[in-house]
DNA sequence: AAGTATTTTTAGACATGACTAACAAATCGG
DNA sequence: CCGATTTGTTAGTCATGTCTAAAAATACTT
């Protein structure tokens, strides 16, 4: 018998997120139109039809020209799946994380297609752990404590532990970007700055752990120049200074 | 003046694909020829041509028919911002979710293209509670300690943990889903099971937090039927014996 | 320098996934 | 029941992103 289906293992985001749709419409008002589907996933009805047909051909839903859509049994399973995904990721997202619930759902909604089967499976574990665990729960008060204040005044408890810390044990203590000596290296521990400035170090690499070896510095103090994974970059001396790191 | 270049705000992921494997290999070899670039991204020469011509007219990078490739000073920017993207995201999947590398890289390079600004912000911060805050390292090292053991055994240090408070705090005890009575709901906690059948109730929607309503059970005890999310599902006596929740 | 090998481009094909405009069918209100 | 409105489909267009096969340009070898 010759095998007139597509095979659905390689489907496109676009039809997942098709699916997803159909599942959620059907779950909150019984049955999918091409309208609704439509309007839910911001395109036009005109781009509906043909992926319908797609989803068709893939024996993923029940699709007759002008009648209610339905998901077939392999299509539930597979919306399920996408679902499921989406909703792990959109509380890591927001609970975890502590982003906003829309842009928690927009990095859902892009992720949920691409995770890997390990990769939702230790997402899962991680939130065991922060449910059934008593240390998971204190983690993520504390993260959470951390990431909330850092906006505002970047001074918070972790910060204050660290000093007392460094008090102690002198080879643990941070030094910023700007006081490494010309030669040596350190690694990122913290980029103390705020806004557009910030995001502007992260996009250039400057991340937690980043190795960062400083080649010289003008003068003038400004600018100072770095090596960072292979790549020469100049920063401003303010930048430079927000930098914190522990000296390798 | 008429602007000739099309907008790069909406460039897509084949494209960001494209220019971080430019910078890599600018970074590695010094030069960046058409035939490594389809190398590294594992496409046929004929389909490197017209990416770089897209590229080209967006203004990111240099390119002359025939002659080597380079990043004009927007590609690069552009082509940093993918690649911190994905390195933070690697590190998370490999030295906090605890993923191979490969497969890291895998869901990194795939959700590096839609990570928001604000989602990025967080990743960082992430990290710099657990590189910066003594209780951050100590308890990722109990999580990823959680993590490895679970795959084995399931009875780790939290489980334990839970037990001993449990004997004291009754309303805080776990029940298993075949336990609940019908008619009550319970939040799951962690789902007790190994390999593909673990597999197959996360892909349904069976996640920790998720709140799981028992319908009834058939006399034998085989089928479960439970309402989760607005649906019903029917799971096997094992499945549900598997899930520990707490009542709610 | 000629011949060979490698690299790059072109041409042509195809699937996806969106759009607009026009048409067709179904539904609703009176 | 009929005209108006809503809903859905079709036709035609376009950009993206891949491919194969063939041609063209460049580089290497003897
Ligand atoms: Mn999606
Ligand atoms: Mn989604
Ligand atoms: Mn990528
Ligand atoms: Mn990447």
């Amino acid at each position: 018998m010759v095998k007139a289906q597509i095979d659905h293992k390689d489907i496109t985001s676009s039809l997942e997120d098709y699916l997803e749709t159909i599942f959620e419409l059907v779950r909150d008002r019984k049955v999918a139109r091409v309208r609704d589907i439509a309007e839910a996933r911001q395109v036009k009805a005109s781009s509906v039809t043909p992926a319908m047909r797609r989803l068709s051909r893939m024996g993923l839903i029940k699709y007759e020209r002008r009648e209610f859509i339905e998901l077939t049994a392999e299509g539930e399973k597979l919306a399920r799946r996408v679902y499921s995904r989406h909703q792990i990721l959109e509380r890591f997202f927001q609970n975890f994380l502590g982003l906003n619930s829309s842009e928690a759902r927009e990095n859902a909604c892009a992720m949920e297609h691409s995770l890997t089967n390990e990769a939702m499976e230790r997402f899962v574990r991680l939130f065991e752990f922060l449910r059934g665990c008593p240390a998971g729960k204190e983690l993520l008060q504390t993260f959470l404590h951390c990431s909330e204040v850092q906006g505002a005044t970047r001074e918070c408890a972790f910060d204050r532990a660290l000093k007392q810390q460094s008090k102690r044990k002198r080879e643990h203590s941070t030094i910023s970007l700007f006081d490494l000596k010309p030669g040596k290296k350190g690694r990122v521990i913290q980029i103390n700055a705020k806004g557009s400035m910030r995001r502007r170090m992260l996009d250039l690499g400057i991340l937690p752990d980043t190795i960062i070896e400083i080649e010289r510095i003008a003068p003038s103090g400004d600018p100072v120049w770095i090596k960072l994974g292979g790549f020469q970059l100049s920063l401003r001396k303010r930048e430079a200074e927000s930098v914190l790191l522990t000296t390798v």
